[in-house]
RNA sequence: GGCGAGGUUCCCGAGUGGUCAAAGGGGGCAGACUGUAAAUCUGUUGGCGGACGCCUUCGGUGGUUCGAAUCCACCCCUCGCCA
């Protein structure tokens, strides 16, 4: 019972099918399990972390992971957690979010373990080339649609409205369980617990076609204390796992300005910080819980983005939040000496670094108090800056109570 | 295909010829208070110009009018009942 109670400890775990065999099977040798990422973006975000870590924990105990990209699947659409229709794409949209999609997974998982190293699948390698009637036949047939009405998915949106484009999206899935059990043997999917109707339509395809019992289990839809979902964790949207779309120190800082009552929580579910440890950390109070959320900032910025750039991200916030330390980490825009002579206002620093997002945001900003130049409120926004404004060549600009910026001329 | 209802700014949702960049709520942001937390209070929440101002927005396209989110025509989409 070991390994399914660890998950279950760490928060984990929310439905599964045969809890005593399953537990029994992931305490066995090793066996092959499933995990499915739709490219519905161009990059994966915060809610598609929860199922990797469990796939890395999983494959810590020596189980072999497959991951499979949905490229068709995305083609369909998901009605899961939808309360309306996915807005179409385009095919090439979508094979270029798979593409960089899978470029992200690489890093979660290990590929290279001989045993039971990690695959990357796409479900195109298989359903694109089915056959409409063939598939109707042979998979059609053994889903019932009165049962699928009843599926939560389903039910929500038969207010709304669903085209049978997702409605079939089911099937689809229930086939790439059925697929990877034939062809690699995989006998157990996980995901989010959006997922459980379409993980135990796919273990009832494959005991009728291949008469064959698999498992499955969900994670839970993990939301902040205040409701938030993971999905979309933050005022701009989501925190994604591409630094292109929120850098490593924007990632850090999300962990670290997360609410007190999550701390632990999402240190249990986002991290490997061994139980014990984290009992340990569990009993810090009041202010002293910023060093819970210290250890899981950098702990998970490492896991996403590589140790190097978490104790980057740390030292940053650091300098900037404790006062100590250098500001060379800091995100950075780089200025030509030329643009200070020709007078730049403040106003067009915050909307060029993107600490505002627009001239009207930044003036409505600065008319708040919230423009900041080294730690000084601008009384200003519209002055230009001079000479005497750079401090060691440079400007630390802050936008509210804790969005900075670092300007540096050459 | 028929009949009925409806498509409003990030979301929900008012608005039915000028006073509408559009009530109210949610969310977001900022300020105060703090611990880069929560709660609370206050302010703010299309864009451009220093301000009086200008520009773009209410499913789409045309039209009526001095003037439309509001009226008319056609179209598209959604929901419900029927087929």
């Amino acid at each position: 019972m070991e390994l399914l109670r660890s998950l279950s400890e760490r928060g984990l775990v929310y439905q599964m099918t045969a809890e005593e065999k399953l537990a029994e099977l992931l305490d066995g040798s090793r066996l092959t399990f499933y995990i499915g990422f739709d490219p519905t973006a161009g990059s994966l975000h915060l809610g598609h972390l929860v199922p990797l870590m469990i796939a890395r924990h999983l494959q810590n105990a020596g189980h072999r992971p497959l991951i499979i990209v949905g490229g068709c699947t995305a083609l369909v659409g998901d009605p899961s957690e939808r309360s309306a229709e996915r807005t179409y794409e385009p095919r090439e949209t979508i094979d270029g979010w798979a593409r960089s999609i899978k470029t992200q997974l690489q890093r979660f998982l290990d590929f290279s373990a001989r045993e039971n190293g990690a695959l990357l699948l796409d479900n195109r390698e298989w359903l694109d080339d089915l056959k409409l009637i063939d598939f109707l036949r042979d998979t059609g047939k053994h889903f019932s649609v009165n049962r699928m009405l009843s599926a939560e998915s389903v039910k929500l949106r038969l207010e709304g409205g669903i085209s049978f484009l997702e409605f079939s999206y089911s099937l689809l899935q229930s086939y790439d369980f059925l697929h990877l059990f034939r062809t690699e043997g995989c006998i157990l999917q996980v995901g989010g617990s959006d997922q459980w109707g379409n993980i135990v339509a796919g273990i009832d395809l494959v005991r009728r076609v291949e008469a064959s019992e698999t498992w499955g289990f969900t994670c839970p839809l993990v939301t902040g204390s205040s409701g938030e979902k993971m999905s979309k964790s933050q005022a701009g949207g989501a925190i994604w796992l591409d630094p292109e779309l929120t850098t490593p120190y924007d990632y850090y800082q999300f962990w670290m300005n997360v609410d007190d009552r999550d701390a632990i929580y999402f240190m249990k579910l986002y991290t490997f910080v061994p139980g014990d440890e984290i009992d340990e950390l569990a009993r810090l109070t009041g202010a002293d819980i910023r060093k819970v959320k210290e250890r899981l900032a950098f702990e998970a910025t490492s896991l996403a983005h590589g140790e190097d750039n978490a104790r980057k991200a740390e030292k940053a916030s650091r300098s900037l939040f404790g006062g100590k330390g250098d500001l060379d980490e800091v995100p950075t825009l780089q200025l030509a000496e030329s643009r200070l002579s020709k007078g730049v206002s403040f106003l067009d620093l915050f909307v060029e670094t993107g600490l505002c997002p627009s001239r009207s945001d930044a003036r409505r900003l600065g008319k708040q108090g919230g423009l900041y130049l080294n730690g000084e409120r601008i009384a200003d926004p519209m002055q230009s800056i001079a000479v005497s404004d750079l401090k060691e060549g440079g400007l630390l600009l802050r936008a509210g109570k804790k969005r900075y910026y670092r300007i540096e001329f050459s």
